[in-house]
DNA sequence: TCTACAATCGCATCTGCATTCGATTCCGTC
DNA sequence: GACGGAATCGAATGCAGATGCGATTGTAGA
């Protein structure tokens, strides 16, 4: 009595998922393994076969999250249009994003200072190495995703199409739009 | 050896802004009792002394952004100028309150899922019971700010000053855009 | 069929945190 | 100066949640 039928068994992306909606509904730190696993019929025992750790688990689901965003971002940024059409292309991608997947897309906007928080109690050196490199990645990204809208806004002011506005700040405002029609 | 000198006592507000700030760096579950009352020079047990618990605490904090918030808000909202012109009053106000409390700011952001997520543990009637009047009580001030946008926004186009949008829309990314700038 | 591995589970541990309580010290007031 | 309440603290309690471990059982090849 230590495992479930063949037909039950899930794997790392069911896991995932599972992870993003009670990200949503409770929030990093009161998202429980116990309740993830639940989500997916599972103990949380469980759980650590597929990931390391909770920590690793919740980061993964961001992962993937700006992956998944920003791989359907470049592809209109590389459209071969007017900054404005492209920006309108962006937008559009990025809130399809955002409210198409609210749990990631909530859990990107709302996690990531939980994600930020975590080295104090793992003093475990193997872990934090790893994990602060994961991490650093996953900030890079999001630094990247944001260079997208910032480099075509500047590119519009450069080129006349748009009204010389502090591009960073109008950046923000932007993805903060973007971000709250979906929470 | 049970108190501290006359000249280091805290009052409410003192721990109401020290949760703010704490709030703000970690989240609401990972906010401790220890860290807030470290923040004031206290240990977590004096803050029963000023609080009914942490829930209470939190809470508060929420409820006193809220307020000032909307006080500034309606000042504004209550001019006799011209929708575009009060919306951008408005904005201004906001932005504002956001960016000079960021503390405070980011709480109100963030955290309203936390609050909302306060119930099952504290099985007691008599606290679930005055906590969810004024949680509600909350959510209801919360609602009103934003129908402060809302009916301007709503004026403005009714008085042909702004074209037809989708007022609710509009209203929440906005109200996005000016979180966002302050985070 | 047998074997190795993957996927689970139950249980036990360990830790951190909220909350309680009794004791102590300050301060304003009478 | 004595008294009552306010403000603190330290220590103890109790619980929930992360994680480790050994046992168990499907399943895919040899």
């Amino acid at each position: 009595m230590a495992r479930k039928p063949a037909d039950q068994t899930v794997d790392r992306e069911d896991i995932l998922w599972a992870a993003a909606e009670v990200l949503h509904r409770n929030g990093y730190e009161a998202t429980t393994m116990k309740g993830i696993a639940a989500q997916v019929n599972l103990t949380a025992a469980s759980l650590y076969h597929h990931f390391k750790n909770k920590d690793f688990l919740l980061l993964n689901v961001l992962e993937v999250g700006i992956d998944y965003t920003i791989a359907k971002l470049e592809a209109v940024a590389a459209a071969d249009t007017s900054n404005a059409e492209k920006l309108a292309g962006m937008i559009r991608s990025h809130v399809v994003s955002v409210t198409g997947n609210v749990a990631v897309g909530a859990a990107m906007v709302f996690e990531i200072r939980a994600v930020l928080n975590v080295s104090g109690k793992n003093g475990d050196d193997k872990f934090m190495e790893e994990f602060g490199a994961r991490r650093n990645r996953f900030f890079a990204r999001r630094d990247y995703f944001e260079s997208l809208f910032r480099g075509v806004i500047e590119a519009g002011i450069e080129a006349g199409e748009f009204r010389a506005v502090d591009a960073d700040i109008v950046t923000k405002a932007m993805l903060g739009a973007h971000n709250w029609v979906g929470v």
